[in-house]
DNA sequence: TTGTAGGCGTTATCAG
DNA sequence: CTGATAACGCCTACAA
């Protein structure tokens, strides 16, 4: 089928060309008796178009129904208005309030949120991304620093902004915003160690593709060798990011003649999980034994036994992220390397190893 | 500062411009010795190609690192290939289900995902989805059957497709995927009916520009007319999506003098408050009085007494809506209208009444 | 301050 | 099966 507009200039052969079936930018300057480029002025550069003939485009368009065109806009401009987001996943609790920062914060600055999912996967973080750069964003969110081998030559190469979050890392090329993941577990494990225990157990979702639970569970080890302690294999524990998970590897790490007297937790839901087996069993927390966790979600302060952890504020992530990369985008040169705090959030779960 | 083009045709005379500073299709078809014709249909309609010239041409993007300019291919195909998705927010659970499910549901479909808040506001609902159409969205995802008086007739006068979500209404006009949420309510109350209950309380999110919230709320109190029941005003009381939130009302709704046997949730947050205040204030449940919820998460399940609630399979209703839009995008015709299950979850949490 | 005209990077028509 | 070329809808350097 040939385009209304071929069609036209040979049934008609001067003007008036067939009505198109969407108003454009040249529909708007003929209605308003201007020149295209006077009506494209009136939206994107009000302030030189004489007052009387911008309101008069501005009516016209608002009459027309007339909306411009990101695609073509996007591709005189070379910029498309887009961010693209990332992240491994958007079901857990951190990732979502997240986006939903990041979004507000876009939101503001006139930009939109193209959202993916990596799934915990470098290579489909990598064709994501890729997919991203041809749909034309202007910048990228990522979650971690590690990542495919070749994502930050192509990002580099394409001159695409990119900031790295939920890690904070001097080491890392380019920018980054987020908790120190290490440090965190190492401050909280050393908190739990002043109290005086000696026999810990973890029970964390998988490190593979992971770099922020492999900084923390790092954390967590340093620490413990720091005073020549260490976790044994059987207070090992790694699952998924579910209550009931946290419940079926609590009963297994404290299946065994040795007890631990404190649990770590990868995540609130493990956590969370935990406490409520080792309610079920009928321990007493903190007396019997410490559970904390990482991350906190409203469910860890209300439980009967509120649970200690770390807070990171996802949201001040986000929010951060996103204003960094669009300030980028629009021009700021400079990269950074932002560390959000995480706090250790001291509840009633966490107290003094039992004597024994 | 002139493009590089025109400073470059100023400069030499005719062929060789200045290399630009990326790549593009016609720097693919001249490295590869063919026209740029080609090369489109080389990646577009790889087919219609000889498969030496297929080959030749696909090694030189690899070695060019070329990437399609999506803007561009917009301009002329008139599809992104990006659906846009406007949710009331995304940090509670049900969006966020969704909302992860849409995306792996159009991944496989080559489609991308645009994402915005509402914050519960049918204007800026209306304002974010102009924007998106700007942006060149195929297709849109809404949430509900209330938007602002223009969207519709918006969307219509614009040929975009769209789906309604999480409602299902035999009445409104265009395509809707979700449960019936007023029958959803109205079974749950039977049920609790028939078991015996007649003092009821309601514990529930705003239902301001809500209308799945209005039309359960309606469910519940259409329920209980039938029986000549209502709900009491001081057994009424409205919050937020919060656990802390669900423990303060319970204590409200149980303040009075004559107590509710039954609480019924508007959400599973609430729901949740609602328990653990339940036990704090030592009452036994569902022995004392039941209490149920609306949606389904995990938590609900793992409490020390499991919550009754209604479970919609908010990953369901976000998968089939992508699924929907794609197939709509691409040029099946018909609207539908999709109801899906709002399932009754009987747990411990709910019982007779007590005998007086 | 406003108009003219060319180009942004692809796709698609039409002829070879 | 392949090549030349005109759109796609808007922006902007340049001229008036």
């Amino acid at each position: 089928m040939p385009r209304a507009r071929v069609q036209a200039s040979k049934e008609n052969d001067d003007k008036s060309p067939a009505p198109r079936a969407t108003v454009g930018l040249r529909d708007v300057a003929r209605a308003a008796g201007v020149s295209t480029a006077t009506v494209s002025r009136a939206i994107n550069n009000p302030d030189i178009v004489s007052a009387d003939l911008r309101e008069r485009i501005l009516s016209v368009i608002d009459r027309l129904g007339w909306v411009p065109d990101g695609a073509a806009r996007a591709l005189t401009t070379r910029r498309a208005g887009v961010i693209g987001a990332v992240f491994p996943t958007l079901s857990h609790g951190d990732f979502a309030r997240a986006t939903n920062a990041i979004q507000a914060e876009l939101l503001t600055s006139g930009y939109t949120l193209l959202l993916a999912c990596s799934d915990y996967d470098a290579e489909q973080e990598y064709r994501q991304v890729r997919k991203f750069i041809e749909r034309g964003v202007d910048g990228l969110i990522l979650v971690g620093e590690a990542h495919h081998p070749k994502l930050k030559e192509f990002l580099l190469g394409r001159g695409v902004p990119f900031v790295q979050t939920f890690v904070y890392s001097r080491t890392t090329h380019g920018s980054c915003i987020g908790p120190d993941n290490h440090r965190a577990l190492f401050n909280l494990t050393n908190y739990l160690l002043d109290l005086g225990h000696v026999r810990f157990a973890a029970i964390a979702q998988s490190t593979e593709n992971n770099d922020r639970a492999t900084a923390r569970l790092n954390g967590l080890r340093d620490a413990l060798a720091e005073r020549s302690l260490a976790i044994p294999p059987e207070h090992f524990a790694i699952g998924e990011w579910t209550i009931a998970e946290g419940r079926a590897l609590f009963r297994h790490v404290m299946a065994g003649p040795s007890k631990p007297t404190a649990v770590v937790c990868g995540n609130p839901y493990l956590a969370a999980g935990a406490f409520l087996e080792s309610q079920a069993m009928g321990l007493r927390v903190p007396h019997d034994l410490s559970i904390v966790g990482y991350d906190d979600i409203e469910l860890l302060s209300e439980l009967p036994v509120p649970i200690t952890t770390v807070r990171v504020q996802s949201d001040q992530v986000g929010r951060y992220a996103a204003r960094f990369i669009v300030g980028k985008v629009e021009g700021k040169p400079a990269d950074i390397v932002f560390e959000c705090p995480a706090e250790i959030i001291v509840r009633a779960s966490s107290g003094p190893p039992p004597r024994r």
